[in-house]
RNA sequence: GCGCCAUUAGCUCAGUGGUAGAGCAUCUGACUUUUAAUCAGGUGGUCGCAGGUUCGAGUCCUGCAUGGCGCACCA
C-alpha cells in the first residue's frame, strides 16, 4: 500500500471505516519518509509511572521526568493542547505549548491520533484548576494506531467483542485490568501460602491416554505417531496421588484442566484448579487449611472479607458453618440418607420434590441431583458440606465403624471422609481423606462405570498398580481457581475472570 | 441441543411499512491552563447474512450466523 498518496485524492471516503485507517496511515507515511519512523524505536527510559506522579506531586514539583504510555484524550487549544497518557499504573495529564515545544513539534504534537503511544519528557506542574500535569519538552511517537478507539464514555459495551478482542476490552475498561491483575496476585499469594507450608509445586501431564479423576466428559485427541486417542485432562488427580505413592509427601499443581460441557456463568470449558495431596493428614486438616487459605487471599489480595457478590453479602471473617450432608439433606430435602437407599428411594422423593431426574443414569448421579437442586441454592454464605456418601466419592475413604457411631451415624449408612465447600451456592473446593485401598478402589471405579457416569468408560489400572504399591493415608484437595477469584472479587460472571474465554469461533 | 431476546456509522444508541438519524470519534477552520474543553462547518451506512411478502422493508415473514438470558449438559 502506497502510504504517501496525496490525501486530496481521497476525499470521500475520510469518515469511513477504510477512511479512518487510510488517514492514520498517510500520517505514518509521512513519519516514516520524514524518517521519523515510529516502529524503528526499540526503547524508552522512564523515569516514573503515570500514576505516580500525581502521588508524589511534592517532591516532584517543577521535576523533569519521563513517561510512556498510550494518548487517551486530546483537547486542543490552538497554539496549546492537553492530553491524557495512560500506563499499567493510571493516567496523568500532559500540556503541550507552542512556547515550550516550538512550531513543529507542536504541530506533530497536533497530528498524534487517540491511542497512539508515545514517550515523553517534561516538567510536572499544577494547572490553574489545581490539576497535576506534566508539560511536555519533547515526545517521541512509538507506535502508531492505525485502528480506531471506542468511545471515550461508554468504552466498549459490546460483550462479544470485549471477549474477542480482549485487548482492547482492556485498553478502554480499565476496570477488567485491574480484576486480572488481582486474579495474578492470588494464584501466587496461593503459591506463596502452600511453598510456605511445605507443599511443592509439580508439573503432570495434561495429555492423559485414560480419563479419569473426575465425573466428566472430556475432549478427545490424537498422538499422530503413537496412533491412539488421547484425552485433555479433566483431573490432576490421579498423577499427583501416584506422586504421594513414589515419596513425595506434600505436593501441588495449579493449573488448567478441560471438560467438554456448555458454557454458562459459571463454566468455562478450561479452567483452572488447585490439586494438593498432603500425606499423613485426614481431611480436617484439609478443611482448616482451605479456610485459612481462602481467608488469607480474601485478606491479601482482595482487601476485605466481606463481598459484594450479586445479590449476596459474603462473610469470609467468620469460622466456615460445617453440615453434614446428611442434616443437609434432611432440612432442604426433607429426607434422609437412610430413606434413600435405592433408585427406587430416589424416584419416589425426586417425584415428592418435584425434580426430574437425569435419565440414563445411575444411583449416584441422581441423588447427586437432589442434592444440587434442594440443598445447593441455600448455601450462600462460606458452607463446608462434610461425610458424602460413598455412592457419589468414588475416590474418597470410608468412615470407620468408631466414628460413625461418634458422629451418630447408623452403622449401615456408607459415608466417607470428604467435604465440598461452597459460597453463593456454588462449589468452590472439593476434598477427602483419600482411598488408599486399592481392592475398594477398583469396586468403586468399576461402579462408576456400571453406573454410566460420564468420563468413566475404561479402568486406569496403572493408577490401581501404584496405590497397590502401598500409598499412605493423605488428605486432597481441590479448587476451581476461577470461582474463587469470582467470589472474592465479587465478580458473578466467569468469563470475567478469565482473560481469554472460550466462544464459538467466527 | 431447546426457548426468548438482540444485531443500524469506528464506539454508544434512537428510528412504531413511506427520503437512514443523534452523541462521541474523525476531517476543515477558530482558540496558549483545558479536563465530557468550547464554537462553526463537513465526511462517514451492504441497517448481521440469504430469501420471501408488499407499489414500497431498517421495520412484517422464513432460514442461517454470532451473541445475551433462561433451560439442558456440567462434582
Amino acid at each position: 500500500m502506497d502510504n504517501t498518496k496525496d490525501l486530496n485524492q481521497e476525499p470521500l471516503t475520510e469518515g469511513s471505516t477504510e477512511g479512518y485507517r487510510q488517514i492514520k496511515l498517510d500520517k505514518l507515511g509521512a513519519l516514516q519518509t520524514a524518517g521519523h519512523d515510529p516502529f524503528s524505536q526499540v526503547r524508552y527510559d522512564r523515569t516514573h509511572c503515570a500514576a505516580s506522579i500525581e502521588a508524589c506531586y511534592d517532591e516532584l514539583e517543577g521535576q523533569a521526568v519521563s513517561l510512556a504510555g498510550r494518548l487517551m484524550a486530546k483537547r486542543l487549544h490552538g497554539k496549546a493542547g492537553f492530553g491524557d497518557i495512560m500506563d499499567e499504573s493510571g493516567r496523568v495529564q500532559i500540556y503541550f505549548k507552542k512556547d515550550v515545544l516550538g512550531e513543529e513539534a507542536l504541530e506533530q504534537a497536533k497530528e498524534l491520533d487517540l491511542g497512539d503511544i508515545i514517550g515523553l519528557k517534561g516538567r510536572v506542574f499544577k494547572t490553574r484548576t489545581g490539576q497535576v500535569t506534566v508539560e511536555v519538552g519533547e515526545f517521541t511517537l512509538l507506535a502508531k494506531i492505525l485502528q480506531t478507539l471506542p468511545e471515550k464514555w461508554h468504552g466498549l459495551q459490546d460483550v462479544d467483542q470485549r471477549y474477542r478482542q480482549r485487548y482492547v476490552d482492556l485498553i478502554v475498561n480499565r476496570d477488567v485490568l485491574e480484576r486480572l491483575r488481582l486474579r495474578s496476585r492470588a494464584v501466587s499469594e496461593i503459591r506463596r501460602f502452600l511453598d510456605g507450608r511445605g507443599f511443592l509445586e509439580v508439573e503432570t501431564p495434561m495429555l492423559h491416554a485414560i480419563s479419569g479423576g473426575a465425573t466428566a466428559e472430556p475432549f478427545k485427541t490424537y498422538w499422530n505417531a503413537l496412533k491412539s486417542d488421547y484425552y485433555l485432562r479433566i483431573a490432576i488427580e490421579l498423577h499427583l496421588k501416584r506422586l504421594i505413592v513414589g515419596g513425595f509427601e506434600r505436593v501441588y499443581e495449579i493449573g488448567r484442566v478441560f471438560r467438554n460441557e456448555g458454557v454458562d456463568t459459571s463454566h468455562n470449558p478450561e479452567f483452572t484448579m488447585l490439586e494438593l495431596y498432603w500425606a499423613y493428614v485426614d481431611y480436617t486438616d484439609i478443611m482448616a487449611l482451605t479456610e485459612e487459605l481462602t481467608r488469607h487471599v480474601a485478606r491479601e489480595v482482595f482487601k476485605s472479607e466481606q463481598v459484594t457478590y450479586g445479590e449476596y453479602e459474603l462473610d469470609f471473617s467468620q469460622p466456615f458453618r460445617k453440615v453434614k450432608f446428611d442434616d443437609a439433606m434432611r432440612e432442604y430435602a426433607g429426607c434422609s440418607l437412610a430413606e434413600l437407599k435405592t433408585m427406587d428411594d430416589l424416584k419416589r422423593e425426586a417425584a415428592r420434590l418435584e425434580i426430574k431426574l437425569p435419565e440414563e443414569r445411575g444411583f449416584g448421579r441422581c441423588l447427586d441431583e437432589i442434592f444440587k437442586e434442594m440443598v445447593e441454592p441455600h448455601l450462600v454464605q462460606p458452607t463446608f458440606i462434610i461425610d458424602y456418601p460413598v455412592s457419589i466419592s468414588p475416590l474418597a475413604k470410608r468412615m470407620s465403624a468408631a466414628d460413625k457411631a461418634a458422629a451418630g451415624y447408623p452403622a449401615d449408612l456408607d459415608v466417607t471422609y470428604r467435604f465440598e465447600l461452597f459460597a453463593a451456592t456454588m462449589e468452590l473446593a472439593n476434598s477427602f481423606s483419600e482411598l488408599n485401598d486399592p481392592v475398594d478402589q477398583r469396586q468403586r471405579l468399576e461402579y462408576q462405570i456400571a453406573d454410566k457416569a460420564e468420563g468413566a468408560s475404561e479402568l486406569d489400572e496403572d493408577f490401581l498398580t501404584a496405590m497397590e504399591y502401598g500409598m499412605p493415608p493423605m488428605g486432597g484437595l481441590g479448587i476451581g481457581i476461577d470461582r474463587l477469584i469470582m467470589i472474592l472479587s465479587g465478580t458473578p460472571a466467569i468469563r470475567e475472570v478469565i482473560i481469554f474465554p472460550q466462544l464459538r469461533h467466527k
